[in-house]
DNA sequence: AAATAACTGGAAAGCGCTTTCTCAAAATAC
DNA sequence: GTATTTTGAGAAAGCGCTTTCCAGTTATTT
């Protein structure tokens, strides 16, 4: 790879010239200029972007934290941030946290030892306290799918506890009373406020809520389908189920089908995320559109205007909104 | 951040000292050795890597060049990638192509000026010759899903071929013989190959291939239903139909349902790929399973002989597998 | 006790680039 | 034509770390 000096040599000029027609803060003469370009044409030349970074101790990336890779979800987050930041000429360095602690310390450690100019992290396992100090340092956080209380203003998030409200009232409207509920695991906040959604939906409603009908599974597909046996072993009867998200959602509909069960006409279900396959179910799943492409693309705007200047617009709590599909209806009975 | 210098200060010892217990080439001696360890740890010091790759020009990192983020073909691809190299120690840079040239080629160049010890790539739009000079600078590659004259070595790759025959051969012992294709862009490679693998089962079977039963689409979602609609209108009837991913078979499938007709009575289908979703669907799509996850972890694995010494045992190429779920049944006419 | 081995400290160069700072040259003013 | 400003060029230091040398200590052998 070519340096700076070979530039510099071949286009006969100091090395600070061609720093100069580099970074173009400092005009410099339009011949000499355009020697210099010459000059980096024809080798091929490139900045070393781990020198300059060491120079300026700025990267030009951001880095992201996510829990998994190959998951829709995240997915989506990754893409909202990556497009949106390319488009202003910065790149991301991605790290996965696997809802852990230790490896989502680890992670951002990496990343800070990186340079990355901010962070912005879907984390899971790591405490507010950890969150606040990091935020303390002087590298800008954004916060996705979070709230802590210190950091508002670095938290993009979902109003998780309306989307429950929202998948509940769906089906009490429909005429439901018996609503069975599958959460995610409770240590994660979010399922934490989507069943607390859920209790308060029932409670307006002046349905008692009764615990026998709620199982706490791992947000995994598998964990629908053992959540729906051991609902159905309960003899709690119920006509609704309500899912905490699409994974076990989905779940849930194949061992129901296994079951011989006819949705929506013998259980009506309702997911949460609408994540991309959730169309591609049968019946198409009733869901809870969780809008993460956008709140991702939200986080990198506000990274960009902290951080580069920008002046975007940022919104820091999104509404859920329920997606009716062919999953639920009326309850007869 | 703390520097070595501090460390070294703090635990009154040499820099070099440090330096000898950070990279552990020497023996130091233990009671020093210990000293510097509290002082890292008292200064919460993590070695500045930008500062140290410059210095070494390796970086502990590897680039991995995807076409998307959030599809599940990839994640399960960087998923696969990440996981086994992180054992290693090892992390990893993220880059997308979107199957464009030009983003690709900036991409490569992006990993390149990180100083990525290699690169794993997904790259579909660089010519086989951009590939054959990137292997030469002195930079390893492995390629992953994609075969390449002359880099034999660094292709880990599925039998497409072995997969477009597999799909069609079962569709024709069932007793179909008007088998329609549903294709990707043939600018893909594994598109071509996919489709090649149709027309050989076709033609060991005896079977003329007939033009007019096949639609080339892009690999999306509504292709598959756009490619539907268009075959119908052709007027060339057919009882089954091939489609070369996942998502143009889910689509395909959605349309036909759409249209009143029952799967898979009216009509078989079967996918490509093997997605996460194809079991969500209903009925579940037969498909055929691509291992990207054990390409990509052979990849990775491979990355880890040539750069870091290790010892995996590499194969080149991947088969294909049926999965026949419910989404094929025999043809009664 | 002498010879040998093993470790440690200090200094210095270098990785490739940015960023002052200084000074000379060109452009503008009077 | 001299004085003044504006521009551009070059030198040099520094970002944090690794590496290599060499000299000096301390431990181990014999």
């Amino acid at each position: 790879m070519a340096t700076i000096y070979q530039v510099a040599e071949r286009a006969g000029v100091s090395l600070s010239t061609v720093s100069r027609v580099l970074n173009g803060k400092t005009t410099v003469n339009a011949t000499l200029k355009a020697k210099v370009e010459k000059a980096m044409l024809e080798l091929n030349y490139r900045p070393n972007s781990v020198a300059r970074s060491l120079a300026t101790s700025r990267s030009d990336s951001v880095g992201i934290l996510v829990s998994e890779l190959n998951t829709p979800f995240f997915g989506d987050l990754m893409q909202g941030v990556e497009s949106t930041l390319r488009v202003a000429d910065k790149h991301v360095i991605i790290t996965v946290g696997h809802n852990n602690l230790e490896t989502e310390q680890d992670a951002v450690e990496f990343l800070i030892s990186r340079n990355c100019d901010a962070l912005i992290m879907h984390a899971e396992a790591m405490r507010d306290e950890d969150l606040v100090a990091l935020n303390e340092k002087r590298l800008p956080i954004a916060l996705v799918n979070r709230q802590v209380t210190g950091l508002e203003n670095n938290c993009i998030a979902l109003d998780n506890e309306k989307g429950g409200y929202l998948a509940t009232s769906h089906l009490l409207e429909l005429g439901h009373k018996d609503i069975a509920y599958i959460s995610g695991p409770m240590k994660i906040r979010d399922a934490c406020h989507r069943l607390k959604g859920h209790k308060r939906a029932l409670e307006e409603a002046g349905v008692p809520y009764n615990p026998m009908l709620t199982y706490e599974g791992n947000y995994e597909e598998e964990d629908g389908k053992i959540g729906l046996l051991e609902l159905l072993s309960r003899d709690t009867p119920f006509s609704a189920l309500v899912c905490a998200n699409d994974w076990m959602a989905s779940g849930a509909m194949s061992c129901a089908r296994d079951l011989g069960m006819s949705l929506p006409q013998d259980l009506s279900i309702v997911g949460f995320d609408d994540v991309v396959f959730a169309h591609h179910v049968y019946p198409r799943l009733t869901t809870v559109s969780n809008p993460i492409a956008d709140m991702a693309k939200m986080s990198a705007q506000y990274i960009l205007n902290t951080l580069y200047g920008h002046t975007h617009h940022v919104q820091h709590l999104f509404e859920p909104t329920l997606v009716v599909r062919e999953s639920t209806m009326a309850h007869d009975g």
